[in-house]
DNA sequence: TTTTGGATGTCGTAC
DNA sequence: GTACGACGTCCAAAA
């Protein structure tokens, strides 16, 4: 990994034009021949970027670049979309190199298979009796994330968000309409569950005679890692 | 900008919990606060980080994490979530400091709202003799980004996109319906136009009667600022 | 290889 | 401040 602090202008060419005037930023070649370009606020997100397999060359600055201050230019392009980045250097204030080695990468928990798979084992989250059909319940336009068989007759299908947004609504009523054409499954009745519900989202459901069930990850994960309590 | 290169643990704890095991890595600090830890591959996002408001503290590395080689502890807290990050620093390699100053930022051409007023200019890619009601036309639930008049009777309602996806139909079919309920403009249609239209999207508005139209955006672009042709 | 859907999405903007 | 849609979304798993 290079890393480089330099006066320069950026500009990206590809699905989008894109132009950075002159500043000092920090520019951050990687290994894979990728390119991030940083300024020193806004974290996350590169101010423009260039991700892999792309190339950079060197290229000699045209004479009026060079005229008005340009010592180096790099061409970054993509190898298969063509998009390209062009950073033109006027004053490199820090350049060096270092060894990093292959990173053993991120290892997460909470996200939303996590949900799913602790709801499986929790049904009754959702309400007393329930018993599960399936996880990934299969249907033509995509799966359900739970099938629920209510003893009381009829069929639920519960669709797991980390955070329940107007879309969600609308993919759980999609499923709701095919699967409710299924005999062997009506009547189907719908559950939207998710750590944190939107409100508009919540509207749309209980207008739509989708029951909202909001999900404490924490308590779930201990219910499932802790024993059983005493009483 | 401190740019800290150093053989370190990450570990997140706010929406979920992530873990990075000891590695090389490049830890980025921000003068507004924020803090990235890249790799050397994996351009664009970092493999964790923390965003703005939040505060570091050097701590004190426990009793057993000195043991275990610790030399430095970061804890890093975002303000108002009170997420946190926590960098175990094993070994410095790099540690330097940089002014950058105030970035001027990032100027972009060729989004959809570009689309959109190009469209607008040429109804005609749309479809025949059809003349534009207004951009942006508003409705109870958000504006319709092209309403159009059809000489042969009643209105079409145009929703621009630069990726067709299913949720821009599932919107547009938002608008059809309440546009439909108005006596001034029903019998109401709807157009589905993007530079490209994912292959579930075609098919859900298809089976709506939406039509689909597949957007140029460099020859719409060409008809705008080239002379016209002349044959 | 293309497609699909999640994401600590992030980021801007209208309300 | 909240809600909502765009994004050069990025990214990984599935088909």
């Amino acid at each position: 990994m290079r890393l480089v602090i330099a006066r320069c202008t950026v500009d990206y060419t590809g699905r989008l034009n894109a132009h950075l005037a002159l500043a000092t930023r920090l520019l951050v070649l990687k290994a894979d021949g990728s390119v991030l370009v940083h300024s020193d606020a806004l974290s996350y997100k590169p101010l423009n970027w260039m991700s892999p397999p792309c190339s950079l060359v060197v290229e000699e600055p045209e004479a009026d670049a060079a005229d008005v201050g340009v010592i180096e230019q790099w061409r970054v392009t993509h190898a298969k979309s063509g998009d390209s980045l062009l950073v033109q250097i006027y004053e490199l204030i820090h350049d060096s190199s270092h060894e990093l080695g292959i990173d053993p990468g991120l290892v997460k928990s909470g996200v939303e298979a996590d949900l799913q798979r602790l709801l499986a084992e929790q049904v009754e989250v959702i309400g007393e009796g329930l018993s599960l059909v399936r996880r990934e319940f299969p249907t033509a336009i995509g799966p359900v994330d739970l099938l629920l068989r209510n003893p009381d007759g009829g069929t639920i299908a519960v669709e797991v968000k980390r955070r329940g947004d107007i879309d969600g609504v609308e993919q759980l009523t999609r499923y709701l309409e095919l699967l409710g054409r299924d005999p062997h499954l009506a009547p189907v009745t719908g559950v939207f569950a998710a750590q944190e519900i939107k409100p508009q989202a919540k509207v749309l459901a209980t207008d739509r005679g989708i029951r909202c069930v909001t999900l404490d990850y924490e308590e779930m994960k201990g219910i499932e890692s802790g024993a059983p309590r005493l009483f």
